[in-house]
DNA sequence: AGATTAAGTTCCAAAAAGGAACTTGTCAAC
DNA sequence: GTTGACAAGTTCCTTTTTGGAACTTAATCT
C-alpha cells in the first residue's frame, strides 16, 4: 500500500539503503565528493531532472548528509555541503568505485583511479579489522544480533529468522 | 528518452550503481550473503512484488554477480548463488551497515553487528590503503582519472571536467 | 532597463512498481 | 490416478514515480 520505504525495518542496511537506495542519490553523492555544490551545475552534469534532483537533495538535507548553505548578499543562493555524516559515506562509495574498476573495466583501463596522497601510490581499499588490524576477508565474517533486534525477535518471532543468524560465503 | 541507465557512463560508480544501484538489488544482495537461494524466499522476506523480484534476479545472473543453480531432481528447480564477483560486493554492504549503525542507531543499539572470526571480536570495517598499508582517511585521496577516460577526455573535452579532477572533503 | 542566472515548481506523458490472481510442471499423499 | 501443495515464474491492471519541457520568482550582471 504505502510505497514501502525500507526505514521501518530493522536492519542498518535496509534503513540507509532507504535514504541513500535509490537510482540517484549515490550519483549526486558521488558528484559531491567532486566538489559540486550547486543546484544547477548537479542538474547539468548527472542529467538528472530538476524536479528528481529537488526531491533527492531535500531528503539528504533532511538527513543530514548534506546540509543547505546560503551564499551571496542575499542569502538566496544556496551551496549544498556534505556534512561529517556525508563525509563518513566516503567508504561506501570508493569500494563501489572499486568494484566497478576491478570487474567492469579491462586491467590497466579504470576510467578513474584512487590515490592515497599520504605515500603517493595508486590505492585500492583494503578492509581490516577495527579490533584486531588484520586484513577482513568475507568469509571470516559473521553477522550476529544486537541487543534491540534479539529483543525485536523474541517480541515477535518471524519466519526470516533464518536470515538474521550470520552468514557463510558460497564458492565461485 | 531511454530510461537513462548509467551503464553508458565512464565512471565506475555509475556503471556499478547501474547494476545494482536500484531499490531492491543491494537488499536482495544481503540476503543472499545470508544464505537466502530461493526465489520465494526472496520474496517473502522482503516483500518485493514477485514480477521485480524476477527482472532483479535476472538482471544479477547476466551480470554474473548470481548464478542460477538447478538443483534437485527434475532440475526445474532453482538456487541463485553468489558468484565470486557477487562476493566481492562484501565490502559495500558491510559499509552500508556500518554508516547506518553508527549513524541511525544508539550506541550499543545497532541492530546487526559484526564479528571478525579471526580473532573473535565485534568489529568495524576499517578502510587501509592497498599500497602502504596505512588506515585511509577520506581527505588524504584523491581520484586521478585512468587511461581510458583521460583520452576521452582529450577527444572530447566536457563541461564537466572540473568533476573528474579531485576532490577535497568539506569540513562539518 | 533589460537580459541572464539560480533555484525551484508545475504540468503532462511515459515508465516502473505494487497487488493479486493465474500458469506450468513436480512431487507426495489418498 | 485424482487431489493437493509447491516452486518458480507470468499476466493483468492500478498506482506511483520518472522524464521532459516550460514557467516562476527574485537577484545579479551589463
Amino acid at each position: 500500500m504505502k510505497h514501502t520505504s525500507h526505514s521501518d525495518k530493522p536492519c542498518p542496511i535496509a534503513q540507509t539503503l532507504g535514504i541513500i537506495g535509490d537510482n540517484w542519490t549515490l550519483l549526486i553523492l558521488r558528484n559531491c565528493f567532486m566538489r559540486t555544490t550547486r543546484f544547477d551545475d548537479f542538474q547539468q552534469q548527472l542529467g538528472i531532472t530538476r524536479h528528481v534532483l529537488s526531491d533527492r537533495l531535500k531528503k539528504l538535507v533532511e538527513h543530514e548528509i548534506l546540509k543547505k548553505v546560503p551564499y551571496g548578499e542575499s542569502g538566496r543562493r544556496f551551496e549544498y555541503r556534505l556534512t561529517k555524516k556525508g563525509v563518513s559515506l566516503s567508504p561506501v562509495l570508493m569500494n563501489l568505485a572499486s568494484w566497478g574498476n576491478d570487474w567492469l573495466f579491462d586491467e590497466g583501463e579504470a576510467p578513474i583511479e584512487y590515490v592515497h596522497t599520504v605515500c603517493g601510490h595508486k590505492m585500492k581499499p583494503i578492509q581490516t579489522c577495527s579490533s584486531c588490524g588484520e586484513v577482513v576477508e568475507t568469509n571470516k565474517v559473521k553477522m550476529v544480533l544486537g541487543k534491540a533486534l534479539s529483543e525485536s525477535i523474541k517480541a515477535e518471532p518471524s519466519e526470516n529468522l533464518n536470515a538474521l543468524l550470520g552468514y557463510s560465503i558460497n564458492q565461485d
